[in-house]
DNA sequence: GCGGTGGACTATACCGGTTAAGTTACCCTC
DNA sequence: GAGGGTAACTTAACCGGTATAGTCCACCGC
């Protein structure tokens, strides 16, 4: 049984091909009645148009790209994305449109490979993900007219449509998560600092950190635990540690978890925990770790119908993307030495949510008395 | 700037269509100086022929598909998969082919996609994962004459050219190691009870184990944590608990290594924790947990292989996947009670591996008391 | 009764490649 | 020097759709 093309339709309802065509596409040309029975027939026989026939003829590739260049070994324990991939493929296949999915080895082998989709006509534009601080990616995007959505800042997308992430906003929220908790002196184990988000982050969390008062640095990493661990046994073992350390993926907060208990460290107790990007690795260790998690399916969702308008012609407007949330668990607490702390505390109040803070100090000391 | 055709190339060359397909596919028909003065042409000009036009031409989509009926936040703790596209891209890529990725919601769904893949040839073929013991897709492929080829095991495949996973060899590597260690009585939490290797893999537990003259018991899970961690739990309360447990995943042995640990279990002194499936979730446990290793980025080039040969109406012989290797970490060990039973041991010796496990048995002991 | 209008299709060119079937020009042979 | 063979191209059909420019015919108005 081969399968049928729209010739075969055409003759099986006495019409030609354009009358199909018209049919199927919801075109005028062809009475009601005739689009039914010829609706009748293509569903009878199985018909669908074939996709390279019809990319042929409309100059449209009907699908989208996507490289990452990342070693597969790191990417496996990403669900990041998975999720965003999940997220477009809800998107994308309403209309038919399939997604390819590569990794690439570096840089070069990703823009050759733009180079060589583009040429080929494979795809109709592509999803830029982990922005850098001098993206080559970007002005071969822009010389080859091809159209792509970025993932990340509208700061590093070179004008670029772009979901943006507020990485602002995340560390309000982690900082101020902190702050009501009585941190004084926080720490972060950064990303790869020629990453636009990790560039973002660290600005950010110097900023928040002093506008509430608190002590913070950020310190650089390549995301992998081998440095969440080192950096975290360097921050504990200096002279003012810090209460907090943010890092800024689930697999560094993992192992910097253990390093902290390794060298006796209790959490939280001692030291407060807190994750960007929530995993079932957050919730896997002991005690579980508090996390900023985005919805990454609705990310890539986004990302995908801005790619639609944006490969339509259509206007490149930036979406944000949802704001994250802070989900709470057991590696965050009120620092033991802000506890001590509480009867020398200076009696002014501080500025940023100092209330809050209060609160939750007076529920916590009621919580051990009782 | 546009995209060039075969007819830019040609007219800038000053032949036809015809004589530059021939010079760029390497056919004859054209002289040597010719050929070389059209790739030059053809290189100056960037261009690289339409896949569009090619696939109507040749018949051929040139991509394969790929898709998973799993949900993305489960798909996102599995590295497997990614690795497995790793491995099936880098063969592909080598032919420019292309891969479609796509999650399903369920088996039904990924049977419409088949179909609609199929019929708009938007891919030369499939392939199969996590072959059931039901499994209604063979039969759809089989009737569509869809080509694809399975990762699993031959007897699941109904057919289809497998490239095929030796779960004895893995339960063989397994049990003898934890023979070697002196246990006598070992569990396993296997994974979803439709799945071929579930099936397999619990069915050469026991045969294995009892020629092994081990105890050995297989309990079934939907390989989540929680489920991991129950069985766990149910396993270690039984009257004669076992002194190790394998898992179906990483996951699950993540869990039960936490739960053993919740219930005043020693790993690996009163349990040993084994973990089918390596990935960094093993390394960043404590203790770091056993496992069986996979190289699966080589198992997802050879399916690529094999597909590409049976799409090409070539043979398709069932392939071996590489022999799996165990990483033995801190997870296993001689069990407690092993070392104290070693004195009112019966002297005859066990046929299986013996002097192994003596030798090991030996060097223990001579490390508590040195 | 005739030009005009519009609905319902048909005929056909076109998208950008591949390929079977010509068409030359040149060389070799007897 | 005519016949045969072959290398080197050209011509043109074809893949399966879409889109534009007809064609045909019924109906309308005056």
């Amino acid at each position: 049984m081969k399968r049928p093309t729209i010739a075969d339709v055409a003759s099986r309802a006495g019409v030609t091909k354009a009358a199909v065509s018209f049919a199927l596409n919801g075109q005028p040309g062809v009475s009601e009645s005739t689009r039914q029975r010829i609706l009748a027939i293509a569903a009878e026989l199985g018909f669908q148009p074939s996709s390279a026939a019809r990319a042929l003829a409309d100059g449209k590739a009907g699908a989208f790209g996507l490289v990452i260049d990342r070693p597969p070994r790191t990417l496996g324990g990403e669900p990041f994305f998975i999720q965003l991939l999940a997220g477009m493929q809800a998107e994308l296949s309403r209309d038919h449109v399939s997604l390819l999915f590569t990794m690439a080895e570096d840089q070069a082998a990703e823009i050759e490979l733009y180079r060589t989709w583009w040429a080929q006509r494979r795809v109709d534009g592509v999803f830029l993900v982990d922005l850098q601080l001098r993206d080559q990616r970007i002005a071969v995007l822009h010389s080859l007219r091809m159209p792509a959505v970025a993932f990340g800042s509208p700061r590093g997308s070179g004008g670029l449509p772009v979901v943006w992430q507020d990485d602002v906003a995340g560390v309000e929220t982690i900082v101020a998560h902190l702050a009501d908790l009585g941190h004084q002196r926080i720490a972060r184990v950064g990303g790869i600092p020629r990453y636009w988000h990790t560039r973002l982050r660290t600005d950010a969390f110097a900023q928040v950190s002093e506008a509430a008062g608190i002590e913070a640095i950020s310190v650089e990493s390549d995301y992998t635990r081998e440095h969440g661990a080192d950096a975290t046994r360097d921050l504990l073992r200096a002279a003012a540690p810090p209460t907090a350390i943010v890092y800024d993926n689930d697999l560094m907060a993992v192992a910097g978890l253990s390093a902290a208990k390794q060298l006796g460290v209790d959490v939280p107790a001692d030291l407060s925990v807190v994750a960007w990007d929530d995993s079932v690795l957050c919730e896997l260790v002991h005690p579980p770790i508090t996390a900023l998690r985005r919805d990454i399916v609705a990310i890539g969702a986004e990302g995908a119908r801005l790619l639609r308008s944006v490969a339509a012609g259509g206007p490149g407007q930036d979406l944000p993307e949802p704001a994250p949330e802070l989900v709470v668990r057991e590696s965050t607490g009120v620092p033991r030495q802000a506890v001590r702390a509480l009867s020398d505390r200076p009696a002014s109040p501080r500025r940023y949510r100092i209330e809050t803070r209060a609160l939750h100090m007076w529920l916590y000391l009621m919580a051990i008395k009782g």
